[in-house]
RNA sequence: GGCCUCGUAGCUUAAUGGAUAGAGCAUCUGACUACGGAUCAGAAGGUUGAAGGUUCGACUCCUUCCGAGGUCACCA
């Protein structure tokens, strides 16, 4: 059967990636050699549409038709005919057609997808691509240090992780990054409150964890702030900005509310407190640097252990103390360059009406830097450091502007890896009751939920006894797993752009469209194959079985849309992508674990066949999840 | 106000311009003397926010409107 060998020897081929010419191609290519043949015309092979058939009708794969009519002048349906006759006269991959109102249905011969499932077998990685000689940064999560970190993050480092891992798997080499907010106004409330209230506690001496401990201290410097601005609020001082400052017919109380920030800054004792301690910290005071390092020290522990929970890690951290100055001399020689303008109050400008936007300011009157420079300065010095063609950013869709902003501005000032930025937005995440919002305490906390659902993970196991058998130490693995299976996948499944209601019952659910669900699936695999390796059955025999079961087909039909699935989730920087694709495989999977006998099979071939499949089947289930940061147990 | 995003079953959601809009949860009904029932099968649930338009064909593209949100800082 040489067009198998060939098949199988692609131009692609390498030890990790399974490598024929995709079948849509063949089909494709089929369909130019149709036209040339019968209608004597020269077609843009890729320009037909092939698709996976749908379930309720024959075949594997569809082609529609419909716009090829205008080329022949031919009826949907008459020209499906003939090309379905030609597909399946020429291609040995075809062998059976149907036409259904202008659609072709054509079905892969069974010996095709045979040869696919054995030759899938011997692969160790099926899915992983191989190095594609590109380099990527993906930044994620970055942090304030004055709190703890929250559901917000979970998703955005979930989506960060992911998104890396899936970007190596098809082919990348990653790196992983974060910017840690590690100074400003609102690490030094947290220092003033400790410094004034804390006496001297520290997270050893409470038990607590320690960036939970820091974050307390933010909450109490704002407790303390609110009956001084209340008390000051019905002071004459008070009372005389209002009368000054307040627009016509603005309530008290909503004047107050909106000139909180101001009082903070101006009018407040502690306030006062707090930026005197920035500027000190800005003056370099060595106390005051003391103070903070112990502190942020307390946070990086306590995210550090977060970190490790959810199972993600970097490679690089980038902290704002030591990057808020960068960016300058890249302006002063854009200016140089036209890039930038300056108004006569010294103030630098970007003026971006060329993509419709308002002009970005870039450097303050005063000469300092904002926001936007700085971050001019950090994809710069990152360049020099790890020398990435492409740029990631994973930070919510509120900053859709700024990243716009930034990305045009580097791209005038002609920085290398400009083409390859990229800001991965995602929605925010809200409660059913709504917004998370940390003044009303409804933030729902990160190692909270962790510690939720692993608690909801160990009252499931408990109820069903299977593990019971095992060490303790397997069972706390397993119910770690299965919990943080449930969390993540919950999350991961929705596209990132999408804002997403988070429900905590409905993360804590194990059955059906769930990370639990899938593992499920695997680990009943992983019982098969254990069996079958201690009976040592050659899997490789089922290669002779090729009358297959629509359970059957199905599942190879899927198999075989991994590493496109892959490709498609990289290209479009979306996990959910991978997410929805492992569901469906475990789905059907399951269907066939229902509908037909494996272990128990009518006879050999079938039993190895089915032990093949199976065998595969968890193996790209564990890949997936893999992609997702999700582990698989090897029971539950 | 300008720009941008979203609106799909009661809820959470899926669908490179293609066939009867696909799942899960919740509700109801079935299936274990076959390899793990965290499973499987079935029922019910939709004028895809509204109205136009383009197209052989629209959840998808265009226009207008309605609703929700984001952003337009010499904040980060």
């Amino acid at each position: 059967m040489p067009i198998f060998t060939k098949k199988f020897s692609g131009s692609m081929s390498g030890p990790f990636i399974y490598s024929m010419d995709s079948i849509i191609s063949v089909i494709q290519k089929g369909v130019g050699k149709a036209f040339k043949s019968l209608y004597q015309q020269e077609l843009d092979e890729t320009q037909v549409l092939v698709q996976v058939t749908r379930k309720e009708f024959e075949g594997d794969y569809t082609i529609v038709v419909f716009p090829l009519t205008r080329l022949t002048g031919k009826k949907p349906d008459e020209l499906a005919q003939e090309l379905g006759n030609f597909l399946v006269n020429e291609l040995e991959e075809i062998s059976a057609f149907n036409v259904i109102k202008g659609f072709l249905n054509l079905t892969v011969a069974n010996v095709y997808w045979g040869a696919f499932l054995q030759e899938v077998g011997k692969l160790a990685h099926y899915g992983q691509f191989p190095p594609n000689g590109h380099k990527v940064m993906v930044e994620f999560c970055s942090p304030n240090t004055n709190k703890p970190l929250h559901l917000g993050h979970i998703r955005n480092i979930l989506l960060g992780w992911s998104c890396a891992r899936i970007l190596e798997a098809a082919g990348y080499e990653v790196v992983r990054v974060q910017v840690i907010n590690d100074r400003g106004i609102a690490v030094c409330k947290s220092m003033v409150a400790w410094q004034d209230y804390g006496n001297g506690a520290t997270p050893e001496s409470t038990g607590i964890k320690s960036d939970h401990f820091v974050g307390e201290y933010y909450v109490e410097f704002e407790k303390r702030l609110q009956p001084e601005y209340k008390t000051w609020q019905a002071s004459e001082a008070g009372q005389q900005v209002y009368r000054e400052k307040a627009k016509e017919g603005q309530s008290p109380e909503a004047f107050f509310k909106a000139f909180k920030n101001q009082y903070v800054n101006e009018y407040s004792e502690l306030g006062k407190k707090a930026s005197d301690m920035l500027l000190r910290w800005e003056a370099g005071d060595p106390e005051t640097v003391a103070l903070w390092k112990k502190m942020n020290g307390w946070v990086y522990e306590g995210f550090e252990q977060t970190f490790k929970d959810l199972g993600v890690r970097f490679d690089k951290l980038y902290y704002e103390s030591e990057t808020y100055l960068l960016g300058k001399d890249l302006v002063e020689k854009g200016l140089n360059e036209g890039v930038f303008y300056r108004q006569d109050d010294g103030s630098v400008w970007a003026d971006l009406s060329g993509i419709g936007m308002d002009p970005k300011i870039v450097i303050r009157s005063n000469g300092t830097s904002v926001y936007t420079t700085q971050d001019i300065g950090t994809a710069h010095l990152r360049y020099q450091d790890f020398g990435v063609d492409k740029m990631v950013y994973v930070v919510a869709d509120e900053q859709n502007h700024h990243f716009q902003a930034l990305f045009e501005i580097l791209k005038r000032l002609g920085e290398p890896y400009a083409e390859g930025l990229h800001h991965l937005a995602y929605g925010m995440v809200e409660l059913p009751e709504g917004k998370m919002k940390s003044r009303e305490g409804t933030v729902v906390d990160a190692d909270d939920l962790i510690a939720e659902v692993i608690e909801e993970a160990r009252l499931n196991a408990s109820e069903r006894g299977e593990v019971a058998e095992l060490s303790a130490a397997e069972q706390e693995m397993i119910i770690r797993r299965v919990g943080l299976a449930a969390l993540k996948f919950h999350i991961i499944k929705v596209q990132p752009k999408k804002w997403m209601t988070f429900d905590p019952k409905e993360s804590v659910d194990m059955q059906g469209q769930t990370g639990p669900y899938i593992q499920y699936a695997y680990v009943r695999i992983n019982g098969l194959i254990n069996r079958a390796r201690r009976e040592g059955i050659d899997f490789a025999t089922g290669s002779a079985y090729l009358d297959f079961q629509p359970a059957e087909r199905e599942l190879l039909q899927q198999l075989y849309q991994f590493p496109d699935t892959i490709q498609e989730a990289a290209m479009g920087y979306d996990p959910s992508t991978v997410a929805n694709y492992c569901y469906s495989l475990a789905k059907a999977y399951s269907k066939l674990w229902h509908d037909l006998p494996v272990f128990n099979a009518e006879d050999p071939a079938a039993k190895a066949f089915r032990l093949q499949l199976s065998r595969v089947t968890g193996d790209v289930l564990r890949f997936g999840m893999d992609l997702l940061g999700i582990q698989m147990p090897e029971k539950m």
